[in-house]
DNA sequence: GATTCATCTTGAACATTGTTCATTTTCAAG
DNA sequence: CTTGAAAATGAACAATGTTCAAGATGAATC
């Protein structure tokens, strides 16, 4: 096993057709919604045929599956910059943060919640943990602000709270629904961890 | 015009039929998934050609946006039987009684928040703003609870707190990520409101 | 009761879209 | 260059939403 370059000319062409197949997909759902995501568009779209799709992807789930994945990857990603040196301020960073990439990536991430497998299939545990992960993120500066706490109590709290401005969001942003102004949603979102924290008796230090 | 009874055969059967391909499709959606519910499945369940379920509903999402519809008119009437003398405990009832009615009827729920039309085509409007009326469910007791605040800023309250305890009622739920024992999660949402309610200002007289 | 006609019902045919697989093509190894 | 394993292909199939011409039904009229 070569680990360091392993780069037959099949394998680069597979990785490449790989990359364009996700990155089509994605810009579909992003800008069309997953309902709109169709396996002969994307063949098309990507220069291959749809049997190329299945036999890098299994079937068709597993490239929405694959987006998907790729979506949480990059909310981790986004949300782990947000600064922590104020425990308070790292709270309301985290919530702004996912206002905005939720913002930004409105149906990739209702892909994400919203796309259910067909059958009995169960839902891949990695994308699964992912998400859990990404909503734990509020327990560090949680176990900060509230050192008496019980650990497993903060756990809860965190994921809660986390659930909390993931509701206020997607429900804020259903254009379908209110059309919230993006400005007085991140009001609205602030104001709620106002009431929060202080609820928690932590200071709300803005 | 006979406004009182109008039942000639005709209609008759007609209203039973749909009543009967309603009630299908809602079994179908609330114990396998929107995801399973198939035109042929239904009309074979109701004994009719699936020409008849599309005279009837114009076409498929036509069903769905129907039990969709049922479903909301159904929570909003479980909301308003919530007992209203006192304030505090009727947020505490709304949010329970939510959480009851998620827990029942999770696909049901599923399918109205989660479902998307075809295209570009609008949701119903009748549909969202049933929603919206239930979400705005909190605001008189809020109001009751907040004299001095200004009435836009109950409402926008209202709409934020239920949002809130959507997210994490329908996240709780969500069996694919956490699978809290409903148990648990009613203690969860409660001491959401407790922590937010004390917030706000307003003493949990629990 | 027979006739008429508007309406409803039917289901086969069609359209769209996910899936399979026998055949062909590709290319790394010998 | 030859060869064989792997990949790519796309036509055919399967599942499912949609249409519509033809037939069935029942209310109205005589």
């Amino acid at each position: 096993m070569n680990n360091v370059q392993d780069e037959s000319l099949r394998d680069q062409k597979k990785i490449r057709r790989r990359l364009q197949i996700l990155e089509i997909a994605r810009a579909i759902i992003a800008t069309k919604g997953l309902r709109s995501l169709k396996v002969r568009d994307v063949a098309e779209a990507a220069g291959c045929s749809v049997g190329s799709v299945y036999n890098e992807f299994g079937d068709f789930d597993g490239v929405i599956l694959t987006v998907n994945r790729e979506t949480v990857q990059a909310l981790t990603l986004r949300l782990a910059g947000v600064p922590s040196e104020d425990p308070v301020r790292q709270l309301y960073g985290l919530a702004e943060t996912y206002l905005a990439f939720f913002a930004e990536h409105a149906n990739l991430l209702r892909s994400l919640f919203e796309h259910r497998m067909e059958d009995d299939r169960p839902y891949p545990d990695d994308i699964l943990q992912m998400v859990m992960d990404a909503f734990a993120l509020m327990y560090p500066p949680l176990v900060r602000l509230l050192p008496k706490a019980d650990d497993v109590k903060i756990a809860l709290l965190s994921r809660t709270l986390f659930s909390a401005v993931h509701g206020i969001i997607s429900l804020g942003l259903e254009e379908r629904m209110v059309a919230v102004p993006p400005q007085m949603l991140r009001q609205q979102v602030d104001q709620f961890l106002d009431a929060h924290l202080a609820g928690l008796g932590i200071l709300p230090v803005r």
